[in-house]
RNA sequence: GCGACCGUGGCGGAAUUGGUAUACGCGCCAGACUUAGGAUCUGGUCCCGCAAGGGGUGUCGGUUCGAGUCCGACCGGUCGCACCA
């Protein structure tokens, strides 16, 4: 294809010559400790996959790079790491599939995955890249374990996995399918492990409230509100009606408290419904109920997680015989189980109002349970209501709604009436309001090989001991029989040698935690490990971390939106108030790229639609790839990879080239061109910093286009146009740039400042408009009054057409943009 | 079901945020240079019309001097979340 290029330029030879010279003069590596104004530019780091980083991937990287670039000739000092998310469920699983050792394979990813970051141009340092199966990083990730655990932010409690009970082994949740194995497929059953959490739910409500303060996306923003899931209610409890003969008389049931956003709804809470774990369940079952409520929570227990969660929806559950009060009505309710009601979200219990809740009124109706409206369009006459009615869906509604059969609070609008009727509860000490998130505390513990074993050691007499930081790392056994077998037990369980050591405080003979810790914990702070990493003896240096954080722009993928920056932030968030770093929000600037698409789908590989971009780079460049990949659109949207368009950014680097090649000292230079030229390097910095890297692109396509129309070799112009064109061709213009005579990078070169005057011509073409059709264009000077338009205006024959015998009754007058003319 | 976003040429996409719709590029058509061209260069390329002119941003309606942009209804699509009380 190097037949096609000019033939005394080589995208492959010239490309290999900037990353030598970069890597021998240290280009891409800013002075970590003196930098005078620290840039932060963090790109998510990629999970090391066997096939290597594919034309997804590629996008995203390049335009985060393109901002660093671009960042930097704008005299920043530009810190832009890389590193490799290279534990986790994904290399275990692919590693058992290809029949390899994980500790085989990663690192050969690993290494093909720099090489085609190298080979892309990226700006990377490479002296501070890492990975987090690295035995120097996730001493640093036990260390934060032990940091939450001493400041009771971890601890330990009884959880659901998911169970499969033919290969006897830990499921994640991607690796169960309909309710099976994915593998064997055996029906999935949940089994409850004690595992290691930690309280992110103390945080919520400031994770919550920052959310206002970040420049973020409103997209990410509103996903990770949802996954907080903030919603207000009430807390209210209900009397048992009647000790059932399950219930032993020496311990009465206080009550059965439940979690409402609802307590307008209150008078039609006509049943109640337990989750099937409920802790009450067993002492509210009369004799009579108790085999079918025996059955049904057998039943509930053996479904897997997610077809518990996501799966069908009909809607199944048993009386327990006990009957609580209605603590407004006086009414006896009927207390039932369900599954549909989850032991983890509030209390485990709900007051069940049919009328008003969707669910409720599809398990009232199949269980031919009591139906009672108590909400209402105001319009309507509350008397003429019926208390039991046949409806035929629930109102769910309340906006516009009124309470009727309600007692007192018939007629006031359900809003009001939730204050109303939780005050009124309060006093009676049946009640609180209350705020309920929807966040869970974040398990970390994994039944897995392939992660930081988590550094407990348990002993018969003190109970769980941290491991002492001065042992850390614990360091992963390099075990062969790291699959999941039929033993049911961890892979680090079935290795005595490795988990019996003495316990740290008495000696005795203890035994290792055999879990290792969620991925997510890796990654929630890798950003702060990059400018220490050389660092043996501190995870993140105090004045590395205060000079370089926390990250100014960090752009990634939306499928991270939620967990990945969640629990970054939480993380942070607790190491500021362990006075380990001094501020709580780790990224500054977030952006998500969009995906690249191919064929009008995403790119996967059970699709078999995926693009490696090696063969492209080796035949068009780098330098082609990347100005193609960001011309697609904007970086935020993504685009569809079609071969065909590659040849438009090899054309434009041709030409460009060219003129390098034929550069010369301009003498006069055309007005309008000059105009182009400024208003150019204003357009591309502004579209490069909003991303929009697309427009960029196609601003500086225009100004060669303008230069080739005006004729201009000029040396001026053409120097400009190569450092606007170094974030997306950096190898090309270094070229173009030495070419010009240069000694030093483009990149120490600035963006080339423009003339505000300039950047507008004296002499503007502007439409008139009769009647708001354009009819005409007319030449004005720049800033004309009104006057002079219409003077202008009714000069130009086409105008005077339209206008005769026509009465102006209006002008409309927009400076250098429009006049128009509203004729009677 | 809930939430968010989006519908513009043959295609990817522009449109100064209410002011010349289709920038830039791909593709296509014609021509030039060529033994040759899947290279390069020049010109053309929303639709109807010889023209004047008319129509046109998913559909229908509205606000406005003026709507791709704002409002309402509908049609179609993408992505999240999904029994959260």
């Amino acid at each position: 294809m190097t037949d096609t290029v000019p033939d005394n330029y080589r995208p492959e030879q010239v490309e290999a010559k900037w990353r030598a010279r970069w890597a021998e003069r240290g280009t891409n590596q800013p002075d970590l400790d003196h930098a005078a104004r620290p840039f932060y530019n963090l790109m998510m780091f990629p999970y090391p996959s066997a096939e290597g980083l594919h034309v997804g991937n590629m996008f995203a990287f390049t335009g985060s790079d393109v901002y660093g670039r671009f960042k930097r000739l704008q005299g920043y000092d530009v810190f832009e790491p890389i590193g490799y998310d290279a534990f986790g469920i994904h290399s275990e699983n692919y590693a058992i599939k290809v029949g390899l050792h994980p500790a085989e394979l990663i690192p050969r990813n690993i290494a093909n995955f720099r090489r085609q970051l190298e080979r892309v141009g990226g700006m990377f340092d490479w002296r501070h890249s890492l990975s987090t199966t690295d035995p120097s990083y996730y001493k640093w990730t036990q260390w934060i374990f032990l940091q939450l655990l001493k400041a009771g932010k971890a601890y330990k409690k009884k959880a659901a996995v998911n169970w499969c009970p033919f290969d006897k082994t830990v499921l994640a949740n991607e690796q169960v399918e309909g309710g099976l194995c994915e593998r064997c497929k055996t029906p999935v059953e949940q089994r409850f492990l004690e595992q290691w959490f930690f309280r992110i739910t103390d945080y919520c409500d400031r994770l919550l409230a920052n959310l206002d303060t970040l420049d973020w996306s409103d997209t990410t923003r509103t996903a990770q509100r949802n996954w907080l899931g903030r919603s207000e209610g009430a807390e209210i409890t209900f009397e048992v009606a009647a000790a059932p003969a399950a219930q032993p008389p020496n311990r009465p049931i206080a009550g059965i408290t439940v979690f409402t956003t609802r307590p307008d709804t209150l008078f039609g809470a006509t049943f109640m419904v337990l989750a099937p774990e409920h802790p009450l369940v067993g002492r509210l079952t009369t004799p009579a109920q108790a085999a079918a409520v025996g059955a049904y929570i057998e039943a509930a227990a053996s479904k897997d997680l997610v077809s518990r969660k996501v799966g069908d929806r009909d809607k199944t559950g048993v009386p327990l015989g006990a009957m609580a009060i209605n603590p407004v009505t006086g009414h006896e309710i009927p207390i039932w189980i369900a599954d549909y009601v989850l032991m983890e979200y509030g209390t485990g219990a709900i007051m069940a109002v049919p009328a008003h809740d969707e669910r409720d009124f599809a398990f009232a109706l199949k269980y031919g349970l009591e139906i009672v409206r108590v909400l209402a369009p105001e319009r309507v006459d509350p008397a003429s209501v019926p208390g039991n009615s046949a409806m035929v869906a629930a109102e769910t509604d309340t906006a516009g709604y009124v309470l009727v059969n309600s007692g007192k609070f018939d007629g006031r609008p359900a809003e009001e009436a939730k204050r109303l009727i939780t005050a009124e509860l309060a006093e009676r000490g049946q009640g609180k309001p209350v705020v309920q998130f929807r966040l869970h505390d974040w398990c970390i513990s994994r039944q897995r090989y392939w992660g930081p074993p988590i550094p407990v050691i348990y002993c018969d007499s003190c109970g769980p001991v941290p491991v002492p930081e001065k042992d850390l790392p614990v360091i992963l056994p390099p075990i062969e029989d790291f699959r999941p077998d039929d033993s049911g037990i961890s892979p680090l369980a079935r290795h005595e040698e490795w988990y019996y050591v003495p316990c740290p405080t008495c000696g005795q003979r203890g035994r290792r935690e055999t879990d290792v810790s969620d991925t997510f914990l890796d990654s929630a702070w890798y950003y702060l490990r990059y400018p220490s990493s050389e660092f043996d003896d501190r995870p993140f240096d105090p004045a590395r971390t205060k000079k370089w954080c926390p990250v100014t722009t960090y752009i990634g993928g939306n499928e991270h939106a939620v967990l990945h920056l969640l629990y970054s932030r939480f993380l942070a968030m607790v190491l500021k108030d362990l006075g380990h770093i001094d501020f709580e929000e780790p990224f500054t600037r977030f952006r998500a790229h969009g995906l690249i698409v191919k064929d009008g789908s995403k790119m996967s590989k059970s699709r078999g639609n995926v693009v490696i971009p090696d063969e492209y780079i080796a035949q068009w460049g780098a330098d082609t790839f990347r100005m193609y990949l960001m011309f697609l659109g904007p970086l935020q949207d993504g685009g569809d990879f079609r071969e065909a368009g590659i040849n438009g950014p090899r054309r434009f680097l041709d030409r460009v080239w060219l003129m390098v090649t034929e550069a010369e000292e301009g003498g006069e230079l055309q007005k309008s061109l000059v105009v182009r030229w400024h208003a150019t390097k204003k357009k591309a910095a502004e579209d490069i910093d909003g991303l929009r890297y697309n427009t960029a692109i196609a601003a500086l396509m225009e100004l060669v286009n303008a230069m080739k129309e005006a004729g201009s070799r000029d040396r001026a112009i053409i120097a400009d146009l190569i450092v606007m064109l170094a974030p997306f061709a950096p190898h090309f213009a270094e070229e173009c740039w030495e070419r010009l005579g240069h000694t030093t990078s483009v990149f120490d070169a600035r963006w080339p400042a423009w003339d505000e005057e300039l950047v507008v011509a004296d002499e503007l073409e502007v439409p008139v408009q009769i009647g708001g059709k354009t009819r005409a264009r007319i030449q004005l000077l720049r800033g004309s009054d009104e006057a002079t338009a219409v003077a202008v205006a009714k000069a130009d024959p086409t105008v005077q057409k339209f206008l005769e015998g026509k009465t102006i009754r209006k002008i409309i007058y927009v400076p250098d943009r429009l006049l128009n003319l509203v004729i009677g």
